[in-house]
DNA sequence: ACCCAGAATGAATGAATGTTCATTCTTCGT
DNA sequence: ACGAAGAATGAACATTCATTCATTCTGGGT
């Protein structure tokens, strides 16, 4: 059940000896992010305990401690983590200089958004197990709402382009990457509580569907 | 900040005394299930404990138990009455005799999704917080699907209805369907996790947006 | 007026969890 | 080869929380 090679994911040179590893403490820290992300994703946030956390990384219960003051610093540590990869990703394509062509770039964007296997959808529960709190907790809106605003920025930017590229009429820019960042939202909870009734297929029909019905010219 | 004064919500005939109160079953659950609810929503989920609900309620911590058989199941039937009154209201509109012309049901749908005041914050905030919490619990994951299904199936008969009666080309009622239920799912969140870059106002027109894209002869 | 079914109470209990810190162990510079 | 800086450990502690249950209280039926 419960996976115990921990520090088996990590490629450690020795023959899986118990040996006490004196590592870096950046190291440690990223080791105890993943974990806690695993532990997000497999038990949820409101169950996932310290004890959990250092057992998955294969490491003692202090060292939590040690290197982050406490569970709360972890907890905001992981989202900050998450958050940044998932907007630095997107925003990384919306820049894109390796994609010359508008239409491409957008692709390539839906791709990343909706695409990967597994992993995508543990970073998916570690997202929204950290919006449900959110509601009641400043300090993740603080995070989540920064990278969000710069995200948003670039998606607006892409879309004007995009916009006047095509020569469109009567489409707000703003308006429609407001709505194309909430649809993906979206669909990505309705991947993750009801991944009966919306196959990931069908939801990359959907977004492009949107896409198509604003920029005709650049999508299909 | 703290409304201490949840016994003073109820409307009790007595001047404001302590003297206990004999209720039917029924009356106490519903207080008990509000009362998580407005917790749910100011400490968020994972932060809810049996002592703030019963003292929010203004009754005492066994009750809890004796109406319920556990805080789990307390938090169960809180999802359940939640996601049942959101899902409800909704396919009474869809369904909606009270209103002929489909292009005004979908004006009372938008409404009622994207309304509201403070009260539909909070219940916002509640479902968020279980949305988080799906992924690691089928129970939740259950309850949500099961209330899902249908409100999504009279959505996509709406739209099948107004496809027809509209005679819209090259539009796929589910499909359209699936979409819009995300978009609203997206602006929810991002009302209750960037209200500063997402208000009210800018969500309804987002959302109108894409109905108005979609079935032009019937919006605006 | 009286009684009792069962609703309501809250102190007590035990289990779980975050945090601490005295101790042990590694590694690296000399 | 050696020593010290500091990384890692995990048993112990204090706290918090869900749940229990002996007891008290209420209101309707007789």
């Amino acid at each position: 059940m419960t996976d115990t090679s921990g520090a088996g994911i990590e490629a450690s040179p020795d023959t899986g000896s118990k040996r006490r590893q004196i590592r870096p403490k950046a190291e440690r820290r990223q080791q105890l992010i993943d974990a806690t992300i695993r532990c997000i994703a497999q038990h949820g946030l409101s169950a996932v305990t310290m004890q959990m956390v250092t057992r998955e990384a294969g490491l003692s219960v202090g060292i939590a401690n040690l290197h982050f003051e406490s569970k709360d610093n972890l907890l905001k540590e992981t989202l900050r983590f998450v958050a940044e990869e998932y907007h630095g990703g997107q925003i990384e394509i919306m820049e894109g200089g390796d994609i010359p062509d508008l239409g491409e770039r957008l692709d390539a964007l839906l791709d990343f958004q909706l695409g990967r296997g597994v992993t995508q959808r543990q970073k998916m529960s570690v997202w929204f197990a950290y919006y449900g709190e959110a509601g009641a907790r400043p300090v993740y809106q603080k995070i989540v709402s920064t990278v969000d605003r710069l995200a948003a920025q670039k998606l607006e930017a892409l879309f004007t382009d995009i916009i006047r590229e095509g020569g469109y009429q009567g489409v707000d820019a703003r308006e429609l990457a407001t709505g194309y960042s909430a649809l993906i939202d979206g669909l990505h909870l309705g991947l993750l509580v009801t991944p009966r009734e919306l196959s990931k297929r069908r939801a990359r029909a959907v977004a492009r569907d949107f896409l198509r019905r604003a920029f005709p010219r650049h999508i299909r």
